[in-house]
DNA sequence: GCCAACGTTGGC
DNA sequence: GCCAACGTTGGC
């Protein structure tokens, strides 16, 4: 079992989305970043669990976790012309991006807020709080996702 | 293969 | 809206 985090814009596709989607689950597509692609291509699997993230918004943090539900397949929006991820150079005989399925396990009782995650030296190796990082899947250790995980129900006065 | 220019991400 | 950090592109 791994786990992940991946990060979306609540402004596009946030966790009420996800809520609302038939079956509660949505195809990850719209990656177009190499080192992305190949942690969903190679090591993303049924079951793994994974943080959902909302980025570039009023408080950006941890407000969901969702499982992969499906390991990765082409992803069909590269070769639509009208679809904002169109990739051209994507051949469909030679899909050059993946997407996997996620699925709603649950939502959070509280955003687990960047800034707390950034304060925590527990958590100074996470993927997300080092500089300048931009990837939009990352690995999540299992230590780090059970610290992580301890922290929803700590008080948020704590930090 | 180098690297400057450009586009994107995403916190603030 | 600003801007730092980073990835990608393309001329050479």
């Amino acid at each position: 079992m791994n786990y992940w985090l991946i990060k979306s814009e609540p402004s596009t596709f946030g966790i009420e989305d996800l809520y609302h989607s038939p079956g509660q689950t949505e195809p990850w597509d719209g990656v177009r970043n190499y080192q992305a692609r190949n942690m969903m291509r190679d090591d993303m699997k049924l079951g793994d669990q994974v943080f959902f993230y909302h980025s570039n918004c009023e408080e950006p943090g941890i407000v969901g976790i969702v499982e992969v539900s499906r390991e990765a397949y082409p992803d069909l929006t590269a070769f639509d012309p009208s679809d904002l991820h169109h990739d051209p150079k994507s051949d469909p005989n030679n899909p050059r991006w993946v997407m996997v399925d996620i699925k709603l396990v649950r939502l959070l009782k509280r955003t687990i807020t960047l800034q707390e995650l950034k304060a925590k030296p527990e958590l100074a190796e996470l993927a997300l709080v080092r500089r300048g990082n931009r990837l939009s899947v990352m690995p999540v250790a299992p230590e780090q996702w059970a610290f992580i995980l301890g922290l929803e129900n700590a008080n948020t006065t704590d930090y």
